[in-house]
DNA sequence: AGAATAGTGTCTGTCAGACAGTATCGC
DNA sequence: GCGATACTGTCTGACAGACACTATTCT
């Protein structure tokens, strides 16, 4: 077996899965249920099963889906981890995902093979993490960041439909620096991403707000 | 073998060695002389050997060594293609690299268990290549313009010691496109990545250009 | 009217492209 | 002087932050 992973390495894919919750990015964390690291807090991942995963890429969205049955719009790969100390069961390969989960649907995470979930701040994540999670969870939201900061919006991380406020709040949250509403409205007057549905909110004690959705032709982050 | 192949997937790592040339972006691709896809061009590539390797990153340089008795300043994770077919051996993973070689070392450069070096232009290698390299090479291009773009310069493509014309004229060859040469070297009288030698170049007929070189505290792109 | 949030108009400083002009070499 | 390349100064338009202003709802 030991000799054997001296020629194959182990792949598992891992997925920092983020949400934005009380203007503040979050990410899931998972309490293992199974040897190695039980009983330790670690970002939801699992072994690559070759004859079962099309690629890395839907070995994550299985993960994701086996794990609390959350089918994720975006999902890309951050970067490989890899070497003999970062599992006790050898030599292996971490494949590094993020995902976004939209707001609305924080409640369709279900737990299964785990113990325990938790929404965590992603930036100060309140556990020590199993393996080496702490550091791919820091190349995540490094990630996440880099996207949004060059204008990729965070439109997955919103219901279909939102207000420019709340795009900006979540913009906020992530960057962790406030904008200028009149600066930050203004950039999507040029923007093609986004498209306005013509109606407004109701209900509120103040004045109703246009509500936007992605445009049709997107696919970005 | 084929068995064991469903349970561990075959790794390995591809590298696009990135040098300039003729104001040129150009790629070193090497003619296989073995199987699979043997007398194919394709990027330098090996498996990975997790009895000799300490990270994939190890693996990518001891690649450049084998084949080509290169060791580069830069090298960086790009991105993991992954599949059943994108290798005939069958379920893979090609970890891709990108690294940069300075142009006063291009004749390091030795070839080694393969039948043929090439440097070919990055954009049009003008050879089909074996497995998924095409895309890779897109992928990788894409990397470094990428990183080009956001003012990360392409120090380690340049000698140690260089002139701001030599600079923005391998900028240019990266991303196709002209620098206005005021705006360009206005960008470094602000930026600490850059430090002058106090020296001129000497013998040419025109006038004298002040030599530059990476500050000392210089380890980005 | 007042609170609350949505949304706009305008000023201003910064910065990048454009481009003309100057500097310094070999011949 | 002339050709060639290095380097600088200045104008200008685009744009982003700042911030005050208006708009629309509910109570």
């Amino acid at each position: 077996m030991s000799q054997r992973r001296q020629l194959y390495p182990l792949v598992s894919v891992d997925v920092a899965l983020f949400c934005v919750e009380d203007n503040q990015l979050k990410v899931l964390l998972v309490k293992r249920a199974t040897e190695p690291e039980q009983h330790r807090w670690a970002l939801p991942g699992g072994v690559l099963q070759p004859e079962n995963d099309a690629s890395l890429l839907d070995a994550a969205r299985r993960v994701l889906d086996e794990k609390i049955s959350v089918k994720v719009r975006h999902l890309a790969q951050v970067m490989a981890f890899s070497g003999a100390t970062r599992d006790p069961r050898g030599w292996s390969i971490g494949m590094l995902f993020y995902a976004l989960l939209p707001r609305d649907q924080l409640n369709a995470v279900e737990r299964h093979k785990v113990e325990q979930l938790e929404w965590a701040n992603a930036e100060a994540p309140g556990h020590r993490l199993a393996f080496d999670h702490a550091e791919q969870l820091r190349a995540a939201v490094a990630a996440v960041r880099q996207r949004v900061e060059s204008d990729q919006l965070p439109l997955h991380l919103l219901p279909a439909e939102f207000t420019l406020t709340e795009l900006q709040r979540t913009c906020e949250a992530i960057l962790r620096k406030p904008f200028d509403k009149s600066a930050f409205r203004r950039r999507f007057k040029e923007n093609p991403g986004l498209e306005s549905t013509g109606r407004r909110t109701e209900g509120g004690r103040q004045r109703p707000a246009e509500i936007f959705r992605a445009s049709s032709s997107f696919s970005r982050e």
